[in-house]
DNA sequence: TTTACTTTCAAACAACCGTTTGATACAGTG
DNA sequence: CACTGTATCAAACGGTTGTTTGAAAGTAAA
């Protein structure tokens, strides 16, 4: 029944393989494209495997979404005492590394922006846990900045640029790197295009805000 | 070897078929999505049709792209004799109308914006005669705002926020409709999107304007 | 009409997909 | 030891994919 939470058995490694491989190969392709025996490949497991231990191909992506990190970033970002200008800064910061820091470890927001454009049955989960939540969130934040005069459908679609914004750079990766193919996205770039994110979509805000009383 | 243009031979005619549902239904689908099968189903034609007339799957996708009425848009943009503002706002309208009408007829750019996340065999073709062409315009435009101090790097960045929050409409289209049910995009609210984008984009790029003299 | 060429069509092809099967190896318990 | 339920495996299944084939139909000039 396994005492030590290190040690796992032979079954619990090989569904770990599996959900790491899924993860993998779903943030690479897209839920068509992805296969499943490319998948067993990668965890050095059989085909039969997935169905064995998630049903189908549909369950295992399900098994393999987890939107924890996203919600810890907001979660941090909500009880920190800074005013709402700089916590939509920080934020922006580490959601883009999160999107599109190839060695950031949370692949599930890649495997979400890839899902957005074509549904799967996973797609509902995904709304649910996650791009709701993270809607809702940064609606808060961009509230606490505007007046509370500012429309909801006003409001809604601040967070629509602010979003569109951050996947464009993960939906549009490969256009990018035929368009500018100098660029490199380390560390140092990302964190200059969450900065710019930042400071584009504050005037956007706040020019609502200046329309608003004009 | 047809004197008038009205009147085309037979084999011109399912060529024409085959384009047109072709566009259809990879502008429904991905492009693994997508089947040969259907696509002649809806063009009255063969299986055998599209290798025929096309060589492959990949060939009458290059035909089927046909970026004429995004290029006209950014000619007749470009020629109005409005301030750029204006010609910002003109052309976001148009483009969103363009990208989100289901009525509007150029389904091609509803297929640019699906191939840019998984690459295709086509999408060389779509970088060089759609993405690139609009992404230089959208650069001049902005340029004309900005004064000549801001860097290439930050004018680049305003543009992909600009074409982000636009494809982000398109892209996340089923996503909004499942958080947002009752929010229909008829052509007022396109519009009003359209409008929305221009007036917060204006905002982030005079922002940056702004902070450059600083 | 005969001839030559183009276009259509039903059928089949080979490859790949997700999933299932039944045998086999392996664990833990009595 | 035997027994039992779990996990792995090679192989196959049924279905769908893009593509090819070879015959039939259509077309147009000689």
């Amino acid at each position: 029944m396994m005492a030590e939470a290190e040690i796992k058995t032979a079954s619990e490694q090989t569904r770990m393989r599996l959900l790491d491989a899924a993860r993998e190969v779903f943030s690479e392709n897209s839920f068509q494209g992805a296969t499943v025996r490319e998948i067993c490949r990668r965890a050095d497991a059989n085909v039969a495997a997935v169905n064995y231990h998630f049903g189908s191909k549909d369950g295992l992506l399900a098994e393999a979404l987890n939107f924890a990190p996203l919600a810890a970033l907001q979660k941090a970002n909500f009880s920190a005492s800074e005013c709402p200008e700089i916590r939509l800064r920080m934020f922006l910061r580490d959601f883009m590394l999160m999107l599109l820091d190839e060695k950031n470890p949370s692949s599930q927001c890649r495997i979400m922006a890839r899902e957005l454009a074509d549904p799967t049955p996973a797609l509902d989960k995904i709304v649910r846990e996650a791009i709701a939540p993270l809607h809702a969130f940064l609606g808060k934040l961009v509230r606490e900045i505007v007046g509370e005069k500012t429309s909801e459908a006003e409001l809604r679609r601040c967070v629509h640029s602010i979003v569109g914004q951050c996947l464009f750079y993960r939906h549009s990766h490969p256009v990018l790197q035929r368009l500018h193919p100098k660029l490199r996205f380390d560390s140092k770039e990302i964190q200059a295009i969450g900065d710019h994110i930042a400071e584009f979509s504050l005037a956007g805000i706040k020019q609502l805000d200046k329309a608003q009383r004009r």
